[in-house]
DNA sequence: GGGTCGTAGATACTGTATATCCACGTTAGA
DNA sequence: TCTAACGTGGATATACAGTATCTACGACCC
């Protein structure tokens, strides 16, 4: 089981839209040159996060990327099934149902234990991760590194 | 993110194993065949939970594989763990020390946010499949299936 | 109004990890 | 000693994450 790394990468550059100013669009070449990941690897993810509502593109020169709605709004669980899905990780082969010792169907109507355990481990997982906005993660960036990147990318709001 | 096939399988043959009388080993060809499952697959597994000492395998004729512990003192974690490992599906690519914008190392002195939610929600999916013993899932099985798989493998105590 | 550049978007390809199978060696019982 | 079970290693097939490339659109400049 491991996690695709889109979705770190996903994680880093919506919080670095969140840090920065509301107004000011990032291009994804900025973006992965800032964080020195693979452009066109990255650009799939980028588009994934707009598909799903979290992020505005807009093209042409001056374009780029910023987020569609405030950052306490977006939760990292957004994020991460934008990118990665929203399947569970656990996928029922009906294996009671097969083999010599298969159940009968009138003994499967209701879901099966094993199914059940699982599926609520997914729930707990994604309450845990719907719990934090990107702007509760925000304010746990060093101040030293928030100054640095608002120098960056113009923090001044009168454009 | 996808989990392991083989985690469903070394449940459900746990599970048959919580169910059969103590001291009867079953052969794996036993538990393949009960469940439809490709043996030489299912092998690997239970050798799996072998090495993890959930189970006791004896070789030999009427030989198999047992519980190495009462039901009620085996986790569904303890199975899955043993089958896909105990890694989190969350690998840190440490993004933030990369690339242009990358963090200085004062900067990285506590781990960060991102991180931090990453694992918490772990914790809480490990919690969740730590909380369920076999014994406890034995105990939702269907009654006409347990009687069938009791008579199925010999359910006389006093052998 | 037309040309040009910079942006996002879509598509095709490659590499790696997972799932499956097989063949051999080892151990314990009859 | 022979048989039936587990143990181990490696080869093969396949699914998916990761990579590179090409196309379409919109703003800006001339
Ligand atoms: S529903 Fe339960 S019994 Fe059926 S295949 Fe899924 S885990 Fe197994
Ligand atoms: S520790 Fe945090 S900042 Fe560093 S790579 Fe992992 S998620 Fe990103």
């Amino acid at each position: 089981m491991k996690l695709s790394e889109g979705v770190e990468q996903g994680l880093h550059c919506a919080l670095l839209l969140a840090e920065a100013p509301a107004g000011v669009p990032l291009p994804r070449r900025v973006l992965a040159e800032h964080y020195g990941l693979p452009e066109a690897y990255l650009a799939k993810h980028l588009q994934a996060l707009t598909r799903a509502g979290l992020l505005r593109a807009t093209p042409g020169p001056s374009g780029g990327f910023r987020l569609a709605r405030p950052a306490d709004e977006i939760t990292v669980l957004d994020v991460l099934e934008a990118i990665d899905g929203p399947a569970s990780p656990f996928v029922c082969q009906e294996i009671r149902q097969q083999g010599t010792g298969a159940a009968r169907p009138e003994e499967c109507t209701r879901p099966c234990a094993i199914a059940t355990v699982m599926v609520g481990a997914h729930q707990a997982w994604r309450e845990s991760l719907r719990a934090v906005t990107l702007d509760q993660l925000v304010k746990r960036v060093p101040q030293t590194l928030r100054k640095r990147n608002r120098a960056k990318f113009g923090s001044d709001p009168a454009a």
